[in-house]
DNA sequence: TACATTTCGTTTGTATACAATAAAAGCGAG
DNA sequence: CTCGCTTTTATTGTATACAAACGAAATGTA
């Protein structure tokens, strides 16, 4: 389970570029382990769809814009009804939880510099638990299965480098409107917020993937 | 690979009944091959969500009735919105390999005798082929991706037990409304006809629940 | 030089051995 | 007899060795 979060969070952080093939070794080198736990994290990987298979071995994805358009195009519909669930069948404690992680939110943006990767980090996590939050409140357990599929999600990450003070806060301002919304049981609202809400991420993520593009290839240069 | 579709069919067919441990060495002797396959066939199983971890190995999942509602409802969602985007993006390729696929539905359900296990068998199949190619048509390559992860179509497979030609002929004619709708390009009309009919299907397997779980019930002594 | 063939190195697939750990059985005291 | 502890057994986790498959480079021939 270390292993496969090392692999994932190389992959993320652009360690491993996409494209880039990995070899059990090398991997069970820089890992200092054999390749028994490696083969199994990589296995992991690929039920995942993070990496895919070659006719030999393995290489890290790349996505097309046209993948992360219909890879957000599905998270749209998932989140979206997780969020007209979450309307109808929410709990007190739900509400509680939800409106907690938006607290959290908050303060994170508040603390957020641009330049300091940990801040940006922070602010990245404490959303995602938010949306994690609705998806709980929906009541169907199952829906967490998928979103986690979604891979994107880590893509996304790193275009928050360019998430600038205004967007962030229109975010938690799109937040804060389906909390509400969910709190009313206004479930087709509360629906159509969230549809708004991932469009926008997906747009800025489209508009922002070459300079995404650039940044991996100066990292894969390292290796 | 092979391993991975042994077990699964295993699983399928009720040889490992759910909440049956399944231990690496059995399955080694029983497959006469090592653990090194078998576990990696475990790994995939449990990515697919087919089998549970245990704090040491793992089970066949089992299904509660709210399970099997939660996850017909995201069956529902995704297919749905596939037939709603193939409305809208279908070729002229598309429409010829539903109809198609329609068209040998239809002829496996005239050839299909109840007591003949391998006629349904076909039923099965060609109407997954249905399915299959209504998803392609959506032209969201990774909707298929997802729906393949909605576990349940395996567990479904044994309901057809309990199908009558009328069901069956009913099921016809709603694919044929599928794709009629398709064929217009009335996006919402597809959506809401597929929602409909696997909705049906849903009602089906729930009210068979209790069947098909002494059905499984009998098979597990056998072990 | 271009192309086919062979050979060699790399990488994965599978088997197996051993260590670590969880579950189960056995044992003793209250 | 039952509860808790110890010992034993079963099962997984990890490492490693070898075989098979693939790819690339080298060699030979036209």
């Amino acid at each position: 389970m270390d292993v496969y979060n090392y692999i994932k969070d190389a992959i993320v952080l652009g360690k491993y570029g996409p494209g880039m093939r990995l070899t059990e070794e090398h991997l069970a080198k820089e890992l200092k382990m054999s390749r028994t736990p490696i083969r199994e994290a990589i296995k992991k990987l690929q039920a995942d769809g993070l990496i895919v298979p070659l006719k030999r071995g393995v290489s890290v994805r790349s996505f097309t814009k046209e993948d992360i358009r219909q890879i957000y195009d599905l998270r749209t519909l998932l989140e979206g009804y997780a969020a007209s669930q979450a309307a109808t069948h929410r709990t007190n404690e739900d509400l509680e939880k939800m409106a907690e992680a938006n607290k959290s939110y908050e303060q994170a943006i508040n603390e957020c510099v641009q330049s300091d990767i940990h801040s940006v980090k922070k602010v990245v996590e404490v959303n995602q638990q938010f949306h994690e939050a609705v998806v709980m409140a929906s009541g169907n357990q199952h829906i967490h299965f998928h979103i986690s599929k979604v891979v994107v999600v880590p893509l996304i990450f790193r275009s928050f480098y360019w998430y600038d003070r205004g967007m962030l806060e229109r975010s938690l301002e799109v937040h804060r409107i389906i909390l509400k919304a969910i709190e009313n049981q206004e479930s087709e609202r509360a629906r159509i917020a969230m549809h708004e809400h991932i469009y926008e991420g997906r747009d800025h993520v489209l508009t922002h993937l070459e300079d995404i593009r650039n940044h991996h290839l100066i990292k894969e240069d390292v290796h």
